[in-house]
Order: structure tokens, then sequence, then C-alpha cells
DNA sequence: AGAATAATTCATCACCTGATGAATTAAAAA
DNA sequence: TTTTTAATTCATCAGGTGATGAATTATTCT
């Protein structure tokens, strides 16, 4: 009598006969990692958790992914290729490349990747030494693309790179992150058309200098 | 025989019989506390990591503050009252008054509180209901400090309130989370002048609407 | 001096964490 | 059909976590 009682509450072992319609346990765990990594973060979100939230045993997520570091970075590292998203961007008019850089970036943030943006954002924030990874990849794979073509010394580039970088970033922290009100339920064309000019002015416009004393 | 064998590697219990010059144990938590939060944020510090960089047994966190969220709530509820810290920001004309919002951040982040506030970041960023709580700070206790007198209807002035404080944030996390450069190493003044004219026309400008179609 | 108080260490507790290996069962391949 | 492979559960490990209570020593109060 190696079967289980039916009554006893453990589920019966072994493969499941048939998937009930419903996703893959794989995606299962995806999806419930990806919510939790966005609410709690890395370090506040357990396997257990994750594998409660999917209705399935704990070490499912060992066997689909080789740990936990490696499920974070399926989760987040899905979002989007930012030459994807950037595609088109690069090639604009540097004079009026601000409207579509901003348009671009929301356009992401509203689609289905907001939740592993998100997660992205609460976990590498939370640690000094993945913050270095952001910062690379944000210098490296996005303002290269958003500022290419713009005129000026590379210095100069460089530090219109990190000011719309720094009123993009300010963007989604405040609206899709903090969730500030009014400005995390305007619609996306209002928050381009916000935003635009001072984008524009970073990108290309004059940059004060500090005044002389 | 009560007291303990020299040679053996345990420190020798009891009270010390004198603070040799240097902070008391307390503070020196505080301190190995604030490092470490801003480092690693709050769920990835443990107790037992704050006590070992303090010199301290880990008991000692225990006889000084009640549990783990005191003393992260101590080491961070410190950073500066918003009133001292935007103090005569208020009166001055809205018209004007970007500069001084401006100058009053980044001497705040420019102080000692800078490790309080990427602590206060990484420990609040990290987790959802934690952010509830950074939100209410921010409207009620900064911007209503910052958009007070500022002209227009309550939506209209919450809106300005919004942009003022994505683009400040932004500031926050670019130069002092994430450090981008050359951004990171300008100074004050320069950052003062790069960014007021954003906020004076966030505050008190004309706010393009979206574009019909 | 004696009593009260504060600082320090130690030995635990109960619990949670990520991880591993074996056993069981179904599906897929041969 | 037989064999192989994949999915699932269980029992468990070693270690870290926050927390508690008692024992020990010094300082301070009376």
């Amino acid at each position: 009598m190696t079967q289980r009682d039916a009554i006893a509450g453990g589920a019966r072992r072994g493969r499941r006969n048939r998937n009930p319609g419903s996703a893959d346990s794989r995606d299962a765990i995806l999806a419930a990692a990806g919510r939790l990594f966005a609410e709690h973060g890395y370090d506040g979100t357990s396997l257990r958790q994750i594998a409660r939230e999917a209705g399935l045993d704990p070490a499912m997520v060992h066997h689909f992914f080789k740990g936990k570091e490696e499920l974070f970075a399926q989760c987040v590292a899905l979002p989007a290729d930012p030459a994807e998203v950037l595609r088109g961007v690069g090639e604009q008019d540097p004079g009026m490349r601000a409207e579509a850089v901003v348009r671009a970036v929301v356009r992401l943030w509203e689609s289905p990747a907001q939740r592993s943006l998100i997660a992205f954002i609460r976990g590498t924030i939370g640690s000094r030494t993945r913050t270095v990874l952001l910062r690379q990849t944000v210098t490296r794979t996005v303002l290269s693309r958003v500022m290419s073509g713009v005129p000026g010394s590379p210095e100069e580039v460089a530090l219109r790179g990190n000011l719309v970088a720094s009123q993009m970033v300010g963007l989604m922290m405040a609206r899709y992150v903090v969730r500030l009100e009014p400005l995390a339920s305007l619609s996306p064309e209002e928050v381009v058309a916000l935003l635009s000019p001072t984008i524009q002015r970073y990108m290309t416009g004059e940059l004060p200098t500090a005044a002389q004393q």
C-alpha cells in the first residue's frame, strides 16, 4: 500500500497526470515570484512564500531554477531589451528627441513589464552592490542610445545624460513606485507633454552654470 | 575562581571599567547600524552583523533598543526635521523659490545626515508597505511646505508638487544613491544652478497639456 | 559601606532560510 | 511495451535570524 490515504491532507506524489488547463508550474512560480519580489523586494521574499503563492512545493523552485538568484534574474531580466524599447529614438533629430524618449519610457512602464520593472527597482535599490549593476546598465545601454548624436564635448554630453536620467528616474519613482497623486493617474500623453520640455532642455538646451558668488 | 582565563578568547563579563575615551556603545551601535542599513538595506542587515561591526555582543542591541524595528527607526528618524531644513523657504516669493528649495535639499544631502537618508531610501523602497509611509511623509510634511502659497487650483498645485518631487527624487537617486558621473561630483552650487530652472517651471511656469490626437 | 542600577557576556529558544537527495508517479521516447 | 525523462512531494540539513533570561561586573546613589 504505497498509495497515500486520500483523506490525509498531503497531496499525492509524483507527476501530475494532466495540466488542468492552467499554466505550467514553472510559469506559476515566475508569476508568483514577480508579484512578491515587486511587493517585498528580494530579501523580503522567501522561496517558501513564492511556492505557497504558486500552490506548489518549495522544492519545485529548485527543480526549475538553480536557486533564488537565478529565479530573481529570470523574473527581472525579461522586462525589455533597451534596444527594442528605444528603437528609432536614436535616429530622431536630437533637437526634437525628448518627446520620443519620454514616450518610449512611459510606454514601457505602462506595459505588462511594469511588475518586473518595479521588482527590479526594489531589488536593486536595496543593496549597494546591486546598485553598481544598475549604474552600468543605465549608462552603457540606455543613456548611450538616448544621447547618441547630441552635440557637445563628451563630458558635457555625459552631464546632460545624467540630468535626463535624473528626471526620468524621478518620474518612475514618483509615478510608478511611490505613486504620488495626481501624477500617478495622469494619462501617458499628459506625462509626455509635461516632461518633454525639461528633457529637451537637458539634452540640447542651455545649461546654466553656477553663479560666481 | 570566577574570573575567566585571560588567554581564553572570550571577553570578560560585566560592565566595562571605563569608557576608554571613545564613544558609548549605544552610539557605536547606531553608527554601525547606519552604515550597514545604508549599504545593504533593512532586510539585508542583521543585528549580529551590526554588533560585530560595532565590536559588541549581539545582546547589547536588545539592551539599548527594543528590537530591530526600533533601531532602524532611531537610525533613520534623526536625519532632519523637514520644518528645520525648509526653514524660510515657505516665506520666499513663489516666483523665486526654486533656488531656495534645491539649495535646501542639496545642503541636507551634503550633510552628515546623508547616510541616514540613504538608509531610509534603501529601507523604504524595498517594501511596498513602507513605501506608503514615504508617500505620506513626502506629501504632508515636505510638499505642503514647498508648495505653500503657490497660486492655482488645489489639483493644479498638487500636480506641480508631484512634478517638483519627481525631479528632486530623481536628483537624490542619481546623485547620491546610484552615483551617476559626472553628476555625483558636481559642486552643490552647480547642481542648484542646473536644476532650479526646472523646479521653477514646475512650480509657477506654464504647464503644457497633452496635444489633442 | 551597602544598595540599587546599568552595562556586558553567554547560553539558549523557536523559527525561518536556502538547499539537497531520495522516493514516487506520470508522460514521452524508444 | 519497455525505457527514459520529467514533475512532484517529503524529509532533512546546516546555518542564520530576532529574541529572552540569567549571570557577572562596574558605576552610581544613599
